[in-house]
DNA sequence: GTGAAAGCGCTAACAA
DNA sequence: TTGTTAGCGCTTTCAC
């Protein structure tokens, strides 16, 4: 197209680009912009990364493609990348902390501009593969337990508050909690939030009312709540780690031919799409995805912008209580049982 | 790392290239390949696009990323991608026809060597901005009307047969039908799919009995329920042109007071994730989305393989009848009614 | 079997 | 304001 127009490919270039038109004569940038128009001339990707050192790509890696939570983040990302030219790609550990960090390998092999984590364990070496190959990371949901890092999050505590509060309303005292792996941080900090929320309330959280999953699924929660039913014969509520493990719970309650909110009610944590059509609509703690999405890509953009100062960001969002038909006020049984 | 060894960059790309690698003495193969290891040495994905003109990505365009049946065609063309090196651009159009063709411009222009694309409508400029690029195209599910296109696509007239047949057996004879948009093959293909089969069991399909819902979406359904509800008093049953109608329908339905599947069974098409768990468990046409994912990476992959025959493949994959609790057999309230 | 050198398409420093 | 030129990191023809 220079040769078609008789000048230079660099006075293209710079008609082209936004910063460096300015250097042009005007007649010029506007015949150059007409021409690429209507030829169609698109900027070629693979020769701008290499000469630039940046791609405007960045990658996503998430847990769980099928956990249907992780979409709204996605498009919370992408609304923003949008804006800035950026494209991603989007891939996923299965939950596994070495496919999480061959995904990363990858990105970065591809050049990526940045990274934006939802699957981090609370030590998870992505966070030094990033370092030391100084692409911008950006955790998102899941954090680790090291400093220095920038976080979008979700104040899980105070949504477990929430999730205690709402139970007591309800007259609920024998109070369970299926946890998530202590190695993810959500899991962590929100079973420390519980026997922490608890405690405030004068309410000592004995042993054997907390299980741990051994993943944040629909099978991990089924199997944690067999153990559960079969410690907790009194319990009147629990709250799960997220809702996929409240779904693995309804699975065993009826197993063991109980039923939710009657004998037990659950409360999960995520408010994950189509709960609302559900046979036991599950009460639960609903928090900010697209908005996480946004952010975490903002922060990202930022970081990657040489301009930006670079000192770590943390952001921390607030969860909402949602309460639906899993959570009902207690039956005193024990008291009648008591009595006869 | 090329001076580090005392030998010529050449040397080390043929080496460190499986094809290119046998023409290098074994043991020169052996230390280049270690010192890669230990040196943490990748390949420049941007150098090597640029000389060789392939990026060893992909795009892929899905309507809608909160549509949890995407999540395992994705999968699906993950786990192939996977084993060929390849990585994935994923992008959705929000099922606008415009936003699609923007987002596979993007995508070209960053120089993916093919497409899946999966939000195709009967009509599509995408198909012809590839071919004008020269960028292998597969569509997945939507498929347009125009031929010389790869596809992989599911039997949705054997799909539709199914669901006729199972809502005949159960007695139903006044059967309605809410359809997608005619643009989209799927809509358009079910619904024709729908009148014949009626047609073949010698029932005549009243222009009544039919709506279209603008979208294939809960509110869609809904608002096409509703209109349908108003001119189909006596219909007993229902199918719906996807599972995101069928539960547009549901709440349709429960504005009118009436009950599913007591006073009309719902057939849906997809069977999305968590069907299992509703309050009125769907019965609907499975497809395999896994498969399917995995077939259309498998054909892009073959056609971006220069060395490919290069005439179009159509592949065709069964569905599934997923008998659920939404459908029942019919109750003969007007006989009685006649009756009386 | 290996080295030398060209060039993919672009941008930016340097000249003019 | 515009042209000239070098070079990003890689592969690949052409020599040897």
């Amino acid at each position: 197209m220079a040769e078609h127009l008789n000048i230079n490919t660099s006075t293209v270039s710079r008609a082209l680009s936004e910063k460096s038109s300015e250097m042009i004569s005007p007649d010029v940038v506007k015949r150059v912009r007409k021409a690429a128009q209507e030829m169609g001339y698109k900027q070629n990707a693979a020769a701008y990364a290499l000469k630039v050192g940046r791609t405007k790509s960045i990658g996503i890696i998430i847990p769980d493609m099928m956990n249907p939570v992780f979409a709204p983040i996605v498009r919370g990302i992408h609304s923003v990348l949008n804006q800035y030219g950026y494209t991603a790609f989007l891939a996923y550990s299965e939950n596994n902390a070495s496919a999480a960090h061959t995904e990363v390998e990858k990105l970065i092999s591809r050049g990526v501009d940045g990274i934006i984590y939802a699957a981090a364990f609370r030590t998870d070496s992505v966070v030094d593969l990033c370092k030391s190959h100084s692409i911008p990371l950006v955790l998102v949901n899941r954090v680790v337990d090291q400093g220095n890092v920038d976080t979008v999050k979700v104040d899980d505590s105070l949504g477990i508050e929430m999730a205690v509060g709402h139970l007591l309303d309800l007259g609920h005292r024998k109070i369970g909690f299926i946890a998530g792996p202590k190695n993810i941080s959500v899991s962590y900090i929100r079973l420390r939030a519980f026997t922490q929320t608890m405690a405030e309330h004068d309410l000592e959280v004995e042993p054997h009312r907390i299980v741990e999953a051994h993943s944040l699924t629909e099978e991990g929660g089924e199997k944690a709540m067999s153990v559960f039913l079969g410690q907790n014969p009194d319990a009147t509520a629990l709250i799960a780690s997220n809702d996929l493990i409240a779904l693995g719970c309804f699975t065993a309650l009826t197993q063991f031919g109980y039923t939710c909110p009657k004998r037990i009610s659950i409360v999960g944590f995520n408010n994950m799409p189509y709960l609302d059509w559900f046979a036991i609509p599950l009460t639960t703690i609903s928090i900010p995805h697209f908005q996480m999405g946004e952010r975490s890509a903002e922060l990202l953009l930022k970081r990657i912008d040489p301009e930006s100062d670079d000192h770590y960001e943390e952001v921390l969002l607030k969860p909402k209580l949602i309460i639906r038909q899993s959570t009902a006020p207690v039956i005193r049984r024990k008291k009648k049982i008591a009595s006869t």
